[in-house]
RNA sequence: GGUCGGUUAACCGAGUGGCUAGGUAGCGGUCUGCAAAACCGUUUACGGCGGUUCGAAUCCGCCACCGACCUCCA
C-alpha cells in the first residue's frame, strides 16, 4: 500500500511522510475528553480533525484502529500539585449525583454531539476506570525499572532519575532546570522529590469517593498513566499516531513518552499531531476561562455570544475552512460566512446530479482537479486548500448548469465521484435538509402553489405572484425562477 | 521570567522568493416584470525598520503588538 501522505511530527517539528509501522493497519491513538461537563467548540475541532484523518486513511485503504479514550477517573484540578479534588467527584456532589452518572450523562451529550457533527465513532473507546488493573501493572513496571517511588502509599514518577536514562522534555522541548526554576514551589511537605515530579497513584483520603485497591495503598490512578496504558494495552508497544489537543502537548503527553519509555525502554509513539485552539476574542476558548460555547448552544442559538443557531455542518466546515495547526478565531461573523459557504459547496453537489453532459468537449480538467485536492491532503492535510480546489470545480459545475460551459459523459461522471469522494466519505459532510417524510407531501403542494403563481404570472397579476412568493418566504421558503421552471428550497 | 507560535485586504482564512488561494461581504454587469440564485468582471493585503537578492509579503536581523504552554483544559 502506498501513500503520499506527509503529517506534521510535533516531536521532530517536521513533516514526514507517514509510513505505518504494519500495512496495511494504522495505529491511532487520540485523546478524548474528561467528561464532567457539555462538549464545547473546542471539542468538536478536535474530533472533526482527527475523523478527517481517519476518514482519509479509509479511503487510502488503509485498516485503521482508531482509539480514543474517555477520562472519566483521576483528573485532578491540581495536576502538578497532586492536590484538589478530583474533576468528577466534585461534580457529583455539586450535582448529588453518582459520579459515574456524571461521565455517564456528559459522555451521552459527547456522543450525541459527535454523531450530529457527523464523525466516524472510534473503533475503540475505552475508559481510564475500567483499566485500573492495567494501569496498576504499569505502574508495577516502572517502579521495577527503577523509574518511581512510593512515599506514603502514593506513586510518583522520578523525572531527574529518568533524564539521567532518557532525556525528559524531547516533546515540548523543555528543559529540566528551567523547568525546576519556574515550577511553583509548593507550600508544606510535599511528598514529591522534586515539583516536576507526577503522580502515577495517589492514595486517595477517607472521604474520596472514587477508589481502588492497590499494593500501595486505596486510591487512584494519576491522570496521565491512562493514555500510557490503555494505547499499549489496544495498539501495541509501538504505534502509528498519537492525537491531542495543542494544550496537553505538556504536561500531558511528555509524561506518557517518559511513562512508555521507562516502562517498555522505547518511546511509543511514532506521529504525534496537535490540533490547535479555537480561540474568541483572541483567547482560547476552554472550560477553564468560562468563555466557550457548547455545542447544544450552537446547534439551538441559544447563547448571549450568539446571533443565531448554526448547523451542526455549519461547524464542521467552519473548522474544516481553516488548517487544524493554526488558531481559529469564532465570530457570528465566520460562522455566517461559513454558513453561505457550505450551503453553495452542497448545491452544486446537487446541481451536479442534475447536469446533462453533451457531446462537445469538456472545458475543464477535471483528472487535474483530482490530483490537486489529493496533494491538499496529502500536505498535512490541509483542508482549506482542498475546499479552495472543491470550489474551482464548483464555478465549473455552475457554469455548466448555466450553459455556459461543456461538460462530457466521461468528464461528469468523474466529476461526481469525486465530489462525493472528498466532499461526502472524506470531509465528512452531509446534506442537512431536513425531514423525509413530510418532504412527499411538501413537494406535492408546492407543486401546486407554483403552478398557481405561474398562472398568475402569465396573467400579469404580479401582486398575486409576488404575494405567494413573499408569503412563502415567512416560512422559510425560497422560490427561484429558472430558465426551464421553478425551484424551491427552505 | 522561560519555551514556542502568530501578526495577510471589511470579516474568516490559505500560500509562495517572481505567476488570481478560497469562502463571506462590497461594487459594476448578464439574466429577471421585480427579486433571489447563478454567471462574467472588479476594489480594499501581506505589523514596523533594516539587510540578502535582478526581484521578498515569502529568507535573515532588530523592534512592536498578540497568543499558547510553563495548574487544569480539545
Amino acid at each position: 500500500m502506498q501513500n503520499n501522505l506527509f503529517i506534521y511530527n510535533s516531536l521532530s517539528k517536521k513533516k514526514e511522510l507517514f509510513k505505518p509501522l504494519h500495512p496495511p493497519f494504522v495505529g491511532l491513538y487520540v485523546c478524548g475528553p474528561t467528561v464532567y461537563s457539555s462538549a464545547h467548540l473546542g471539542h468538536a475541532r478536535g474530533a472533526i480533525i482527527f475523523d478527517l484523518l481517519n476518514r482519509y486513511l479509509l479511503h487510502l485503504g488503509y485498516k485503521v484502529r482508531y482509539v480514543r479514550n474517555i477520562t472519566d477517573v483521576g483528573h485532578l484540578e491540581d495536576e502538578n500539585a497532586g492536590e484538589g479534588e478530583d474533576r468528577i467527584a466534585k461534580k457529583a456532589r455539586q450535582e448529588q449525583l453518582e459520579p459515574m452518572e456524571v461521565v455517564q450523562k456528559y459522555l451521552n451529550t459527547y456522543h450525541k454531539n459527535l454523531e450530529q457533527l457527523n464523525t466516524l465513532p472510534p473503533s475503540i473507546e475505552p475508559r481510564a476506570s475500567g483499566h485500573i488493573i492495567e494501569q496498576q501493572e504499569l505502574i508495577k513496571e516502572i517502579l521495577e525499572k527503577g523509574f518511581a517511588y512510593v512515599v506514603n502509599g502514593s506513586v510518583y514518577f522520578d523525572v531527574l532519575k529518568y533524564n539521567e536514562k532518557y532525556k525528559y522534555g524531547k516533546l515540548s522541548g523543555r528543559i529540566l532546570e528551567d523547568l525546576q526554576s519556574s515550577t511553583r514551589t509548593l507550600e508544606g511537605h510535599d511528598e514529591k522529590r522534586n515539583s516536576f515530579d507526577f503522580a502515577l497513584w495517589k492514595k486517595a483520603a477517607p472521604e474520596h469517593i472514587m477508589k481502588w485497591p492497590s499494593p500501595w495503598s486505596i486510591g487512584f490512578p494519576g491522570w496521565h498513566l491512562e493514555c500510557s496504558a490503555m494505547s499499549v494495552k489496544y495498539l501495541g508497544d509501538v504505534f502509528d499516531i498519537h492525537g491531542g489537543g495543542l494544550d496537553l502537548l505538556f504536561p500531558h503527553h511528555e509524561c506518557e513518552i517518559a511513562q512508555s519509555t521507562a516502562a517498555h525502554g522505547k518511546e511509543s509513539v511514532r506521529y504525534w499531531m496537535h490540533n490547535n485552539m479555537i480561540t474568541i476574542n483572541d483567547q482560547k476558548m476552554a472550560r477553564s476561562l468560562g468563555n466557550f460555547i457548547t455545542l447544544d448552544q450552537l446547534f439551538s442559538g441559544d447563547h448571549p455570544a450568539l446571533k443565531q443557531a448554526y448547523s451542526p455542518m455549519t461547524i464542521r466546515f467552519f473548522i474544516l475552512q481553516a488548517h487544524y495547526r493554526s488558531t481559529l478565531d469564532f465570530s457570528n461573523e465566520a460562522l455566517l460566512a461559513a454558513e453561505k459557504g457550505l450551503q453553495k459547496l452542497m448545491k452544486a453537489v446537487e446541481t451536479l446530479e442534475k447536469l446533462k453532459s453533451s457531446s462537445d468537449a469538456s472545458t475543464f480538467d477535471v483528472a487535474n482537479l483530482k490530483k490537486k485536492c489529493y496533494e491538499a491532503l496529502d500536505d498535512d492535510l490541509n483542508s482549506p486548500i482542498l475546499l479552495s480546489h472543491l470550489f474551482d470545480g464548483v464555478k465549473y459545475i455552475n457554469s455548466v448548469f448555466e450553459g455556459i460551459g461543456k461538460i462530457d459523459t466521461s468528464t461528469l461522471d468523474a466529476l461526481k465521484e469525486l465530489y462525493n469522494t472528498f466532499v461526502f466519505d472524506i470531509l465528512g459532510l452531509k446534506d442537512e435538509s431536513a425531514g423525509e417524510s413530510d418532504e412527499k407531501l411538501t413537494g406535492e403542494l408546492m407543486k401546486i402553489i407554483i403552478e398557481l403563481r405561474q398562472n398568475a404570472k402569465n396573467n400579469k397579476d404580479f401582486p398575486t405572484s409576488d404575494k405567494i412568493r413573499n408569503e412563502l418566504n415567512l416560512i422559510g421558503i425560497t422560490l427561484k425562477d429558472r430558465k426551464d421552471g421553478v425551484d424551491w428550497e427552505r
